[in-house]
Order: C-alpha cells, then sequence, then structure tokens
RNA sequence: GGAGAGAUGGCUGAGUGGUCUAAAGCGCUCGCCUCGAAAGCGAGUGGGUGGGUAGUCCCUGCCCCGUGAGUUCGAAUCUCACUCUCUCCGCCA
C-alpha cells in the first residue's frame, strides 16, 4: 500500500508509476476525492465530539450542584444522533479509499527499465555455459518417468493434473535439495530458519499483497479463514505483523521451507507437461526485514544468495531484471535468477527476488524504532526463492543426464543422497 | 465437541455510569547523589489520526481499556454478538 501522503503532495508521481506500469492513472483522482471528502468529515465530527465532551462534563458538574439540565441534555440528544450519522459517513469513504489503496501497485525504482511486458527484461548477467550435448537430450518428465522416480499418472489418478508422486531416489532427491539449501542459507549466508503454517488466514494475505486482488491465484479453505500458502513469503513476512521491532534486531534474515499452492487460474495450456507449472510444489524462501536506507544493498545480497546455490549446483543461469510492465503488484524493483533448460532450449525463471521497499510494511504494519524514544517507522521488506525446489529438480535431470538414461547427482548434493553419486532406473 | 474463567498501557495489576486527560508497582530514559556503581530522591515515559504552521520543533483537537454493534447527555465500567487465551472433560497424531 503506498502512503496517503503521496497523493496528496506528489499525485503526478502516483499517476506516472501507474502509466509506466501499463495501469489507469485515473484511481489517483478518486483517492484524492475521497481523502479531501474524508478529512473535511473528520473535523466537522471532532468539533462536534469536542463540544459533546464539554458539555458532559458541565452536566456531570451541575448535577452535583442539583441545577437543572434538561435543555443542555436535550441539545446533546441532537449533537450525539448528528455526530452518528457523521462516523457511519467516515466509515463508508474510508471503506471506499481502503479498497482503493489496497488495489493499486507499488511504484517502480527509477532504476527499473521502463517496459510494457516480460519482452522487455533486461539480462542483467549469465554464469556458466549450456552444456553441449553429443546425444539427443531429454526432457525431465521424460527422464524421471523412465527412471521412475517422478509418476505422473498416479498423481493424476489420486488428485489430479498439475500434481505429482516422486518415488525412491526421487523423493530423496526432493529431500536432499531443500535441507542442502537451507543448510546453505542458515550455515554461509546468516538466515535464521522458520518453518511456518501452510495454511494463514486473510489478514496476513492482505499483508503481503496477495489479496484483495488475486483471490483466483490462491487456494482456499471452505468454511474457514484460510487459505493454503502459495509462498512461504505470506507466513514469513507476517511473522512480525503489527509489531515494532527493535532497531539492534534488523536486519532480519530468515529462511523457511514451505510447500506452495497456487491455483493458475490464467495459466490453462501453459508448461502442462513435466514439474514447471504445478499446483502443489516446494520452495526454500528467503526473507528479509531491513532498514529502508539498506534495501537495494540487500536486494542485490540476497540475489546472490539465490545465486549461490546454482552455482554450487552447477546449473548455467542468467539474471534477469523485470522492466516496470513485468514487476509485480508489491515489488519495487525485482530480479528473476533464470535456470538453463535443455528442454525448452532457453533460461527458465527458478528464483524471484523482490523488494517491496515498504508497501508490505505499511499494510501489515511492520515497523521498527530508529532510536530509543524516536517514532516507529515502517521496515523495508524484501524476498526470494532459494530456489524453487521442483524447477531445480527439472534442471538436474535435465542439465546432468547422460546418454544411457541415468543421472549424475552434483557433487553439493551427495552427502545429502547418502553417498548416492547417480540415480540409476528403480524398480 | 461439552463446562467454566478471563482479555486494561512494555510487564504486573486496580478500576462496576460523570475531574479515568486509567491508581499503584515493576521496567525503561534523564537528572541529583557518587571516584564509579548500587540504593535513595526527583522528573519523564504508548499508538493512531486531523487542524494551526514552510516544517518530523511547537500549539491544539479527536480516537484507542480484545473486536464489532447497542443503551445513555456521558461507557474501561451496563447490554448483545463475535474473536482469542487459560483450566477441566471428551476425541485425537
Amino acid at each position: 500500500m503506498l502512503d496517503i501522503r503521496l497523493f496528496r503532495s506528489e499525485p503526478d508521481r502516483v499517476r506516472q508509476a501507474l502509466v509506466k506500469r501499463g495501469e489507469e492513472p485515473g484511481v489517483v483522482d478518486d483517492v484524492v476525492r475521497l481523502d479531501e471528502k474524508r478529512r473535511a468529515l473528520l473535523v466537522e465530527g471532532e468539533s462536534l465530539k469536542r463540544r459533546r465532551n464539554q458539555v458532559s462534563e458541565d452536566i456531570a458538574r451541575m448535577k452535583k450542584q442539583g441545577q437543572d439540565t434538561g435543555a443542555l441534555v436535550a441539545e446533546m440528544r441532537e449533537v450525539s444522533d448528528r455526530i452518528k450519522a457523521i462516523d457511519e459517513e467516515v466509515r463508508g469513504v474510508e471503506g471506499e479509499l481502503q479498497a482503493l489503496l489496497l488495489a493499486i501497485p507499488n511504484i517502480p525504482h527509477d532504476s527499473v527499465p521502463v517496459g510494457k511486458d516480460e519482452t522487455e527484461n533486461i539480462e542483467v548477467r549469465r554464469w556458466g555455459e549450456p552444456r553441449q550435448f553429443d546425444f539427443k537430450p531429454k526432457p525431465h518428465w521424460d527422464i524421471g518417468v523412465n527412471l521412475g522416480i517422478l509418476d505422473f499418472d498416479r498423481a493424476r489418478k489420486i488428485t489430479g493434473a498439475r500434481f505429482v508422486v516422486y518415488r525412491g531416489a526421487g523423493a530423496r532427491l526432493v529431500r536432499a535439495l531443500i535441507s542442502f539449501m537451507i543448510d546453505v542459507h542458515t550455515r554461509d549466508h546468516g538466515y535464521k530458519e522458520i518453518y511456518p503454517p501452510f495454511l494463514v488466514n486473510r489478514d496476513s494475505m492482505v499483508g503481503t499483497g496477495q489479496l484483495p486482488k488475486f483471490e483466483e491465484d490462491l487456494f482456499k479453505c471452505r468454511d474457514t479463514d484460510y487459505y493454503l500458502v502459495p509462498t512461504a513469503e505470506v507466513p514469513v513476512t507476517n511473522l512480525h505483523r503489527d509489531e515494532v521491532l527493535d532497531a539492534s534486531q534488523l536486519p532480519i534474515y530468515y529462511v523457511a521451507y514451505t510447500a506452495c499452492f497456487r491455483a493458475e487460474a490464467g495459466a490453462a495450456g501453459r508448461d502442462t507437461r513435466g514439474l514447471i507449472r504445478q499446483h502443489e510444489f516446494d520452495k526454500v524462501e528467503l526473507v528479509k526485514f531491513v532498514r529502508p536506507e539498506t534495501s537495494y544493498e540487500e536486494l542485490e545480497k540476497l540475489v546472490g544468495d539465490a545465486e549461490d546455490i546454482l552455482r554450487r549446483l552447477g546449473l548455467p543461469y542468467r539474471i534477469s531484471q523485470m522492466c516496470t510492465g513485468d514487476v509485480g503488484f508489491a515489488a519495487a524493483k525485482k530480479y528473476d535468477p533464470e535456470v538453463w533448460m535443455p528442454s525448452y532450449g532457453r533460461y527458465v525463471e527458478i528464483s524471484s527476488c523482490s523488494n517491496f521497499e515498504d508497501f508490505q510494511a505499511r499494510r501489515a504494519g511492520i515497523r521498527f524504532r530508529p532510536s530509543a524514544g524516536a517514532k516507529p517507522e515502517y521496515v523495508h521488506t524484501l524476498n526470494g526463492s532459494g530456489l524453487a525446489v521442483g524447477r531445480t529438480f527439472a534442471a538436474i535431470l535435465e542439465n546432468y543426464q547422460q546418454a544411457d538414461g541415468t543421472v549424475v547427482i552434483p557433487d553439493a548434493l551427495v552427502p545429502y543422497m547418502g553417498g548416492m553419486k547417480v540415480i540409476t532406473p528403480e524398480r
């Protein structure tokens, strides 16, 4: 959520930000109009309340002295009715205002390239060389099914499309990847491990920005207020919702594994084969709470932490920077690490690292006290995948496949696989 | 799921219709005292949102005693609903 004061002092800046994102700027005028109306009502209502407070004291005093208060009481009855009507009107206006503000995206940082959609994202850097195969490489769904470590057919039976069953060395590889990633981030990058609930309430979803705008992307549990998490970002960022953190606690780094559940409402027909786009997938997520002045260096470090996993796994990747048209509702700046996927013949998103500045913090009420006695200020929040486990699994199968259909396990994972160096067919 | 108890400021805890602009204690900050510290003494100590003003200084209003509604001239206090916490019972990995 943007600061309402920004609409008062720099409405043009908000309009320009919306235009850069390819959205209609007209909503800014609606916000300004409602804000003015709200303040006018507040001034009127509060002056009446002031009078009521004063007169109520007078009445108490007069009654104590046995004086007649009938006329004042009658007058206050009317004043109270008027206050009630104004308060109701204020609530209505605030409701409208809040609804608008919650649906307005963040302002892209000045360093974000202007562009209309994903075709105008820019490549920042590359690491590693895509391997030259001396045989025809297979897509990961064929490799995995042939090895007996992926079972899409039975997943379709027990649940439905866009689900998968991992078997044997496949199941172990998932577990190995999760442990490996968390170990690297906790041991070498300074993150604290968190294991949060996979169901969260509506307030949490509003806090990080999934709601109210993107309801159709989420799975909701019937007859409850609970949603399945689409990413660990939601429960972990909301850990500190409505808190005032001590400045000495910052920066806070968290790493969390969760399963992630996404309805993929707008993706019908896309990536229908394999592990790339599932309704349920595993992800190790990095979340930071930082002082505002440090958030852009923290973003670069965050991307570096995600990249480190890719390097240790020996997977070729590149870093894309999202343009204004593709930067995401809540983010001010976003980088997507993308892994080389031989079956696609291109780089595929395997992480997404964003600086939200105070956009989420304002929604979720996450503040810190810059110094003893100072007023609380909003923190900046950041997060990024480190990494998406299903896509990492797919990338390992494809990039480490051999002509005979077996898959070499990257050295870094061998200890997590109980010493296994190659995945051979499972019975 | 059943029965009961409860929700007040950073914490403990008083307060059952009108100086509650919430007692007291603890904690914290500052000052005095001290070589320094402790003790003691004194002062201060929340959040939100408006107005005045160029201003995060200052002046000033309104709101906040779990949440929401109601009664009343006036609600922490009375009524109703809801949420959450705790205790006991039942069920359960």
